[in-house]
DNA sequence: TACTTTGTGCTATTTTTTTAGCATTATCAT
DNA sequence: ATGATAATGCTAAAAAAATAGCACAAAGTA
């Protein structure tokens, strides 16, 4: 689990927004995009390494992760959360929520009262 | 704005967990620790760029950062709720509250509450 | 004083990352 | 068929990152 380079870590970070994507969707989705030759070796580096894997669609090949997003998403909170909220969760919570509060739908809401109650009745015990 | 490198990055993020710290600090709070050399250079890259700066204290040179921890940390949450979450804030909260519920203080909770409630009033207009 | 330790200034070297570009294959339209 | 287009396979080169190590200074200590 050596640390990604910069370009690799801007490629699978594409690749997980896309899901999973051919080189043109990558590239598009970059916002710093570099050559076709230079992503397509990225993505060839990033599947020796165990990141990626490829099928073959419309006689192109669609690299996806091989970790699952939301694992990925998980480790990468940890780590934010980690450095930057000396690993307090909620204090990042706060943050995040903090920052605003549009967009957050009605299940939203209910789905965090939820959690908050449940975080309550663990406060009892 | 420049992506920073493997390195720095590690190092930033022991320098942001520190708070501030000198090259002996860097290197203890880091995982994977480079030598004493290749930290030394790093902070003087890291200092040239303007993330870092430094002051004496004791007769070392103390490193901080330039941008504020919060500041830093916003963006970090910034970058990963927009690669794994879509852009949802709330995507990641839940993530990040469904991860586990244990160590949410009293008053982390009364928190959270109030920020949902202030949440639903947004709703209702 | 002389010695050891701990720190910085600097520079050169090594290693890794990143990129470009040619050869080849397949597909599609003329 | 022929030519244009869009892929991948491969290799070499260029650029950036990471490290090592010597010289020198300051401070403590025997």
């Amino acid at each position: 689990m050596t640390p990604l380079s910069k370009r690799e870590t801007q490629i699978m970070e594409a690749i997980y927004k896309l899901g999973s994507g051919s080189v043109a969707d990558v590239i598009d989705a970059m916002s710093n995009p570099a050559g076709y030759s230079a992503v397509r070796a990225q993505l060839r580096i990033l599947e020796e390494k165990g990141h990626l894997k490829h099928g073959e669609k419309d006689g192109k090949y669609v690299y996806f992760p091989v970790q699952p997003k939301q694992e990925a998403a998980r480790g990468m909170m940890r780590r934010v959360v980690d450095s930057f909220f000396g690993g307090s969760r909620s204090a990042a919570v706060l943050s995040l929520l903090g920052d605003s509060r549009e967009q957050l739908t009605e299940s939203e809401i209910a789905e965090l009262e939820q959690l908050i109650e449940q975080a309550k009745q663990e406060q009892k015990r």
